[in-house]
This record gives C-alpha cells, structure tokens and sequence, in this order.
RNA sequence: GUCCCCAUCGUCUAGAGGCCUAGGACACCACCCUUUCAAGGUGGCGACACGGGUUCGAAUCCCGUUGGGGACGCCA
C-alpha cells in the first residue's frame, strides 16, 4: 500500500506556523515512505474563501519548499460527489433532514450547557416522518450517530483514545441549501484520493469521532489517523490565525531562510535524539510519526533565530550575495557600486558570522555594496571629531598608500608598527581607522575589511575622513 | 459547564523500570580569545507539578489531585 497523505487548509488567511508545521510533517510522512503528498484546497464555505487566501498559502508552502503530488484538489468543485454521498446515505436510511430553526437549535445548546452535556441535538426529527416536515423550510440533512456504545480511535501519535458514543450527536452533513459541510467534504475527499493517512492538528481529534462514524456509514475504511499537537504562542495559548499567529511570509520578510523554517518545525513537537541540527534529506529518512511528542509545544523566536545563524553560515555565498544585492537594491535609493558583487562575496563570511537574518546582512552589507562617501552614525562621527585622530588617519592613510602587497598580514603589520610608534593601543587606530572606514563603530576586522574594500577604496574612504 | 488531550530546566526536548548524581540545544551569567561587534572555546545557573500506590527498585507503570490546552456551529 502507498502512503498517501494531504494537507487541507482552509483558505480563509494566511499560512501560519501551525498549518506550515502540519504541511511539513505529511510531506515528509509521504517522502519518508516514499508516497504521495497532496494538497486540497478546503473551500467549501465560500463566504469565508478568497483567492487572495489562496494564493498566499500556495506562496507559503512554495516558499517553505513543500511541492505536492499531482493537482491541487479545489474541495468546492466536488460538491456534486458530496451531494450524492449524502442522497446515498438518505436512501439508507442513514441521514434524516431535520427541519430545526435557529432558535430551536439555540435553546438546545443552552439546554445541553445547562444540564452538562456534550450533546447538543436532541434528535428530534430522528425519527419523526418526512410527512410531518413543515411546509416553505429546506431541511439539513444529518447523520445517524450511534446512541450507545463507544469509538476508540488508534490514534498513532495520541495512542488509544476512547469516547463514549452518548457524548456525539447526530451532526449536519447537508446545508439547507444542499451544500456539504467540512464533515462530510473531508470523509468523502479524503476516500476519493486514497489518503491512507490524516496528519493534522490536534484540534480535529474530537472530529475525527464523528468522521469515524461517517466512514462507517458509508461502508469505507478508516484511515489512520495522527493528531499532533498544537503549537502555541509564548503565552501558552493556541497559535491560530485568529488569534493574533503571524503567517510565514511574515518570516521570510524578516530574513529567515527557509531551510530554518523547515529545521525549526521539525524539532518543535519531534526528536531524533539530541540531535539539533538536522538537514532536510536526514528529516526524510528519520521522520516517523511514532517520535512525535503528545504536548503542546511554544514558539520560541529565539531559537528560530539561532538556527537562521546557523543556515546563513551554511548558505551558498553566490546564491545568497544574490539575494543580498537585489534586497540592498530595493530598500535603498543610492545604487550600488560596481564592485558591490566582488566586494559582498570577499566580505560575506565576515558578515554572515554576525548576523542572525538575511535583512540583518543586507544592512551590515552596504559598506561594501556602496561607494563613498557613506553614512555616518553617531558613535563613528564623535570618533572622529578629533582633529587629533584625523591627522592620525591621515598620516596613516600616506603609509598605507606605500603598502604594494595588499593583504591582511601586510595592514595588520604596517598599523600597529604605526600604533607603536606613537605609544597608541591598537585599538586607538582601529576603532578610528573603522569609523572611516564603514561609517560605523561596529564591523568585521577592520582588516578584513580593507582587503575587501580595495587600495583604492580604502584610501578615498580615509581621505574623506580625515579631511 | 460537558467531553477529550497533555504534564522533565524559562523554552524546545532526550528518557520505553535499574545505564539518571536526569543528558543535549536555545536563552541567561562568568571567564578565555580580541581592534569593535559577533562568532568560537571553557564553565555556571536551571526541571522529573503534587499525593498515593505497584515494585527489591519509578521521571518512566496505575489511581487521584492540581495546572495547562483543545473541542463543543447549517466554520473549517
């Protein structure tokens, strides 16, 4: 048997943490056993659905780099099987229409609340006859559940779970205007594309009671099912759209890589040992659903933001200078120099070893992908406020110019025989040689970064400072 | 309220009855390195929610309590 799993978001937002988390764990249940990973578009409610919806959860899970099998499945063009699966079940004898008004059914869930019961339909056109239907009310349809007994799902990240059959109700599975409910849409979806596993958040597991009857009624198997847990905020609290979750694209603007994305779902909620850090082809081959945690697990931006330094340490420097440049590119109105290339792959390293995201990068960056003169902050003005350190810039600056072996061996030596000479500490030349140099009081090595910069730059730079 | 689930450092977790003096990672603190900031290195702080069982032995099994979360729609 191939192991078909699905993602089903509703498209009613964008993709948050907790639906990019579920993506990732069947597409990897799926690549893991080698099945198939496929998407399906839950609209069925199409006062909520929008296309904008939509198009944001396809750019997120395109962006998390989550492709899936075959078409996307668009839930509301199966409406007509929905339709006929529920006339099947009518001519069973196994749904009902129920003819209840709104006011009824609000009495009777002040009723249940009252008398402390999960139960809040009280059946009663379970057995009444059609004949005694009221005239001018389109009726739902809903589904016999059993009146005594109990279900126990195996549930293979919650184990057994059982509930007595008392506590469910008979459920709508036909609007009045014939439309089929999510209840109905996912059972029958789900059997029609042979998902032979239902990976999702834990929030459905009280559903998938329900679905197991509905299964039954219909006379299909049963598919597995695995309810993980859900993600909350630091607060401890579910992390929905609703309440406040940010989507992933809210990430990627941030200058969080995807790679990260994928390794920090990963571990939040599964485990392979100690093991921390944890490429995507070593997730396929370890992922199992047995290692998944039962408890809730808290986002924590501090380690998304470790794990990103991590990745930008690892990224591919031409593929990332790329991403850099066209950033640096966008947000500023100087435009760059025509070194900003060379200079942004000598100096990445450099860069990338201070940074926890990519915007991080792009800003350290602009000292080499502009030209002077360039900004000033506060703390290199002041540094250079002294005539006294300009005229050492200066002098400095002259004997730079005499170096014809532009290395950091050769800097290194010429400024701190230059610092001896007039009884300074390195640090004296090099905090002022690096305000002139990037305009600000924090860098790479001041050396590393006249390498980067060029004789020529280097000088001009000086030059500028210390006039 | 009813039903369901969960419970190890602040956070993510390892842990399948003796390997546990409870391990790792993030965060935090200190020190080292050092031209700044980082990175890196070394060390430190820090948890089995509580109470009962079962057992020679329990973080691990059972029961209860407490705490947290989820579900209770003609939403998905």
């Amino acid at each position: 048997m191939t192991v078909v799993t699905r993602f089903a978001p509703s498209p009613t937002g964008y993709l948050h943490i907790g639906g990019a988390r579920t993506a990732l764990f069947n597409w990897l249940f799926a690549r893991h056993h080698g099945g198939k990973y496929v998407l399906r578009v839950e609209d069925t409610d199409k006062k909520r659905s929008t296309q904008d919806a939509i198009d944001k959860i396809f750019e997120g899970l395109s962006w998390l780099g989550l492709e899936h099998d075959g078409d996307v499945v668009f839930q509301s063009q199966n409406a007509g099987r929905h339709a006929e699966v529920a006339a099947q079940l009518l001519a069973e004898g196994k749904a009902y229409h129920c003819y209840c008004s709104p006011e009824e059914l609000a009495e009777m869930r002040e009723k249940a609340k009252e008398g402390g019961s999960t139960r809040v339909y009280d059946n009663r056109w379970r057995d009444r006859d059609p004949s005694e239907a009221p005239a001018g009310i389109e009726p739902v349809l809903r589904i016999k559940m059993p009146l005594d007994g109990e279900t126990t799902i195996s549930d293979l990240v919650q184990g057994d779970v059982t509930r007595t059959n008392d506590t469910l109700d008979d459920f709508v599975i036909l609007r009045s205007d014939g439309t089929p409910t999510y209840m109905l849409a996912v059972v029958v979806d789900d059997h029609d594309m042979g998902a032979t596993h239902v990976i999702r958040g834990d929030d459905h597991l009280n559903n998938a009671f329900r679905q197991y009857h509905l299964y039954q009624a219909c006379g299909w198997d049963i598919p597995e099912f695995a309810h993980i847990p859900l993600i909350h905020g630091a607060d401890g609290a579910k992390m929905s759209k609703r309440h406040g979750a940010l989507g992933v694209d809210h990430y990627a603007d941030l200058g969080i890589l995807p790679e990260t994305m994928r390794n920090y779902l990963l571990r939040l909620g599964w485990s392979h040992g100690d093991d921390e850090i944890i490429s995507t082809e070593q997730a396929i081959e370890w992922f199992d659903l047995g290692s998944v945690g039962r408890s809730p697990a808290r986002f924590d931006m501090d380690r998304l933001l470790n794990l990103n330094a991590h990745y930008l340490k690892e990224a591919d420097p031409a593929q990332l200078s790329g991403i850099i440049m066209a950033l640096a590119d966008e947000t500023s109105d100087k435009s760059l120099s025509t070194h900003a290339q060379t200079r942004l792959i000598a100096g990445l390293s450099g860069l990338v070893q201070r940074a926890k995201t990519v915007n991080e990068v792009v800003d350290s960056a602009s000292l080499y992908l502009f030209d002077a003169p360039l900004p000033f902050n506060d703390k290199a003005r002041s540094m250079l406020a002294e005539p006294e350190t300009r005229n050492h810039l200066s002098e400095l600056a002259q004997i730079l110019g005499t170096i014809t072996l532009w290395d950091e061996s050769q800097l290194d030596t010429a400024v701190r025989e230059y610092a001896d000479r007039n009884e300074l500490k390195l640090g004296q030349v090099a905090q002022p040689l690096r305000a002139a140099l990037t305009g600000s009081n924090v860098s790479p090595g001041i050396f590393e970064v006249m390498v980067v910069l060029g004789h020529d730059e280097t000088l001009k730079r000086l030059e500028l400072a210390s006039s």
